[in-house]
DNA sequence: GTACGTCTGTACGATTCCGAACACAACACG
DNA sequence: CGTGTTGTGTTCGGAATCGTACAGACGTAC
């Protein structure tokens, strides 16, 4: 049913005409935290389009193991942008899954070729493109000028936009690689927040009780990538 | 002259056909040091194309004025992205010019027009679209990561890249807006190169006295981001 | 229930960087 | 040749974060 697919499915895939779909034939696999889509030196043979639930980590690192996450894509997007945009290579970014969820897997030169030839697959893929860039510039001011406890605040509310509840899976080890800083730190901001009824955590667990606090809370980074994130969704 | 214009001209225009270039009609403009060619938030109304020895920085900031660097332009490429591959709207960030010099201007609904119908076009456009993502990327992860003289380094070296010499004109000032630090944390880090004659400086001037020295002293992000831009423009 | 591995809280010194201020140097302009 | 403006070097205290270490809490497997 297309709207079940629009609203559960992978938005961009939801506004494929179902013959372009239909070629695609995306596969769909469940994936588990932690699972790695694509990896640095490859070069990926799918594009994954994460459903609603499902949120994937786009991430750089350095040849010691340090990490960063660049960006994330849930439902609204997809992974990765360089293989659809051009021609096949590796990213130099790794794809880790963040939030468990369904993912739909695409053939990577499949789409290329509907993509070079279908104005309509193009414009879709372009704009999220447009999106992810975007993204990633916030997340780069973000990471050079704003703390730990102001990025983890905003990094709770960006994971939030994509998934159905204020429950969230991770260990603050995991976190602390995402945000780029040392585990301790993770800790501390955690307890900050908790402290003050923004959050309740445990053991592999976070979640989110006080949504507007949060917001306060976090960096200026958060509202703008909500905004364009809600606007992306509506204007698709 | 064709490759004339390939080798002192933007290497994307000197790429299109010269049909299309007539369609177009870039207009050639000269832009001094800290010119503003896009505001955040701005519709640009044309797209630039920065000829070899000018160099544009594209900027994120913050509401209190703070500024980070997000990526460099040279003769490689252009800006603004966004604008090329989606329908106009605000970028969110700001073109800065950082090297004087020549620009190529194009209207950028013209342009956008030729993107969508000429594959040759949009090919290049993309091409350069997933190099800058990657970039940017690169960014992050050092921005997070790494210390102001190994940022200086490397920032030196990429400018380096892209212009005719080894002599550059900015201000400390300036610097420290670019790569986001305090401008007292500049003035360290270039006394702290110089004292190893890997560079030279007087008011308004850096100039690089040693190459390999620098990229040694340099964090892990210069060797892939130089190794990238080579790549690009010998496969362009 | 017990043993083990994983995750988390906390501590401490060391380091980097910020924020602010000030004096001096270089240059531009009259 | 003064004078004002701009850029630079340096200082200081304080804040944030790192690096490392260790002990306790939790969950799982046997």
């Amino acid at each position: 049913m297309a709207t079940a697919k629009t609203t559960t499915g992978n938005l961009l895939l939801g506004r494929f005409t179902s013959r372009v779909l239909r070629a695609l034939a995306p596969r769909e696999e469940d994936h588990a935290i932690t699972d790695v889509l694509i990896r640095p030196d490859e070069t990926p043979g799918s594009i994954f389009f994460p459903h609603f639930g499902a949120v994937v980590s786009i991430i750089r690192s350095t040849e010691s193991g340090a990490m960063v996450e660049a960006g994330v894509v849930g439902n609204e997007g997809m992974f990765n942008v360089h293989t659809v945009i051009t021609k096949p290579a590796p990213t130099g970014a790794e794809a880790l899954v963040q939030i468990d969820g369904r993912v739909s897997r695409v053939d990577a030169a499949l789409l290329h070729n509907y993509f070079r030839d279908d104005e309509r697959v193009r414009d879709l893929l372009l704009s999220f493109t447009s999106l992810f860039l975007h993204q990633v510039t916030q997340n780069l001011l973000c990471n050079r000028l704003h703390a730990i406890e102001q990025r983890l605040a905003k990094w709770l509310l960006i994971i939030r936009d994509r998934i159905a509840t204020d429950e969230m899976h991770m260990t603050q080890d995991f976190l602390s690689h995402m945000l780029g800083v040392h585990r301790p730190g993770v800790s501390i901001a955690v307890s900050a927040l908790e402290v003050d009824g923004l959050i309740k955590h445990s053991r592999n667990r976070i979640s989110i009780r006080d949504h507007a606090g949060l917001l306060a809370r976090s960096c200026e980074c958060s509202a703008p990538l909500h905004a364009s994130l809600k606007q992306f969704r509506a204007t698709l």
